[in-house]
DNA sequence: TTTACTGCAAAGGGTTTGCAACATG
DNA sequence: CATGTTGCAAACCCTTTGCAGTAAA
């Protein structure tokens, strides 16, 4: 499979670039996949679902662009400084709740390059 | 309607709490407050979308804990210093890519009081 | 009457599942 | 032969939509 992308994959994607696999194939394996914590299912804007490979997986923690106009959702690689703020913002906030925080996701809306006026 | 949680809501919350309300009706009528940028429509941990009142209408910007054993999704207060940070994270991220970023959200994973060991 | 909103029930779209055919060891 | 994986199609669930009935102006 081919979830070495620089963004998440929907499905649909998903089966694009697998010809021949059927749908409930690609959800089936992908479901164990995720289950296994080799995959992990995220939403869009307010769409589909995606897939993109467990952060254990590829090695890189990132956040998402999510493009508002056109659905575009890329990944944006998370710098030590951003992490180490957020780290220890989702600390305080959740201490508070007594909440025991395992990840954090950070995304940014908006519109991307090619649909920004 | 009962928007005024510290929490986003799920459909099924929503039609528990205006008992005689037929799905239609809520769906139809929270679809048209989120048009109207009254509502703001999310998404829970991996299940069902919740509804929130939007930041303007609330007053108050804040994030979210969601729990992956009892699925809870619970605000948590934005302070000003966390926000300073994120929105400075949000600018740098996003400048390189083009992207203009509208909003930004940070959730915390993990698990609640009640959930954790 | 004209307009807008309700309720019901049917349709839609993404995702899951049952089950028999097939591959693997 | 025993086990696990495929493909197909039907089932599911959440959400949307058509349409006629009702309330409001």
């Amino acid at each position: 499979m081919l979830a070495g992308s620089d963004r998440p994959l929907t499905m649909h994607e998903v089966l694009a670039s697998a010809p021949g696999v059927p749908q409930s194939s690609a959800y089936r394996n992908l479901s164990i996949l995720a289950e296994a914590g080799v995959v992990r299912r995220i939403q869009g804007a307010d769409d589909n679902g995606r897939f993109e490979l467990a952060e254990v997986v590829s090695g890189h923690h990132h956040h998402h662009l999510i493009c508002t106009s056109c659905g575009l959702m890329a990944d944006v690689r998370a710098t030590a400084k951003l992490e180490r703020a957020l780290a220890e913002a989702a600390r305080t906030a959740a201490d508070e709740a007594g909440f025991l925080v395992v990840e954090h996701r950070f995304d940014l809306v908006g519109l991307c390059a090619g649909c920004r006026p």
